[in-house]
DNA sequence: TGTGTTGGTGAAAATATATTGCGTTCAGCG
DNA sequence: CGCTGAACGCAATATATTTTCACCAACACA
């Protein structure tokens, strides 16, 4: 058993080297992360692997450019619920959630509920959308729409090292 | 060349496919990709070759959990300026995209000018991210901050196939 | 000082990726 | 109609990478 209650050990400065590689591409080739950080292949490899394991490391994606998709507008919606009631924000989550078009959904503090991150193919899809989530869910009081002109910086990358 | 005016070609359905597959798990190997979207390992290759190269495919990372890495809190911040002046909405995008601690920064219109979201290892990081982004920039006339309480829903993934 | 545990190395084995040659299909066109 | 070129898929092959293994060094601790 290594350590700690969360399930996980600690990082040492090797992993968080490792991290901070595969975060920006994770398609670099174990030698060469081992030269960057002064390992073997093999321990990197062994790492990584725990890393995994451990959940330290949530997935391995490719990212897509919405545009070249047919999703060229990016929403930003600040929902307002009328009841926090628990089984009711558990449904609002799981409805937005489940959402396809919903890339990302926090639920927050402060003068808002909800923030979601919507991708959609036109505007008349995130008029359908609102409707979908939020004119056909009664708990939701209002809902404030953010169109998004420049994406700005996107991406799930971390700092690492400075904590 | 292929077709188009931005630079890449059409995607089909089996571009589709296999997208949707790489946004989920890049690290799938191409004859298991291959024997569910049925293709030939090669002609998996070649199609994400032909992607990457367009910049259909953005980039390829590994996602780390924040809590493993010492950053507890995520922070959504909405941001106004003072005036939308091209180079000092500018500046203010370029010092908001080059702090490592935001994660992500959006232009928006609508009630707000941007929505930043932003990873910390504790509140006290986040209040020095104010001082040094906002209250360091005259053109920052104010910000909302949402603390997030629920990570509901993250991630890059987009919608394919139903545009 | 032994002993268990953690983690490293280097090389071999197992997989995966990248390249190439060839056959097929298909649209455009004489 | 039938030719031609382009694009594509397939199968085989050459590289490269990942994964595993046996063995060794460092460290904590009884």
């Amino acid at each position: 058993m290594r350590d700690s209650s969360d399930g996980g050990g600690r990082l040492d400065s090797f992993d968080l080297a490792i991290l901070d590689i595969l975060q920006k591409d994770n398609g670099t080739p174990q030698r060469v992360i081992g030269e960057r950080v002064n390992l073997s292949s093999a321990a990197v490899h062994r790492r990584m692997r725990r890393m995994q394991d451990e959940g330290v490391i949530v997935g391995n994606f490719a990212v897509v450019d919405p545009r070249r998709v047919g999703l060229p507008f990016t929403v930003v919606v600040e929902v307002h619920v009328e009841s926090e009631r628990l089984d009711l924000l558990d449904a609002a989550k799981r409805s937005f959630a489940d959402d396809p078009q919903v890339q990302q959904c926090y639920y927050v503090t402060g003068e808002a509920d909800f923030v979601l991150i919507v991708t959609v193919p036109s505007m008349s899809a995130y008029e359908a959308l609102t409707r979908r989530l939020f004119f056909g869910n009664n708990n939701v009081k209002r809902f404030r729409t953010l169109v998004v002109m420049d994406r700005v910086k996107t991406g799930l990358a971390v700092t690492l090292g400075e904590a």
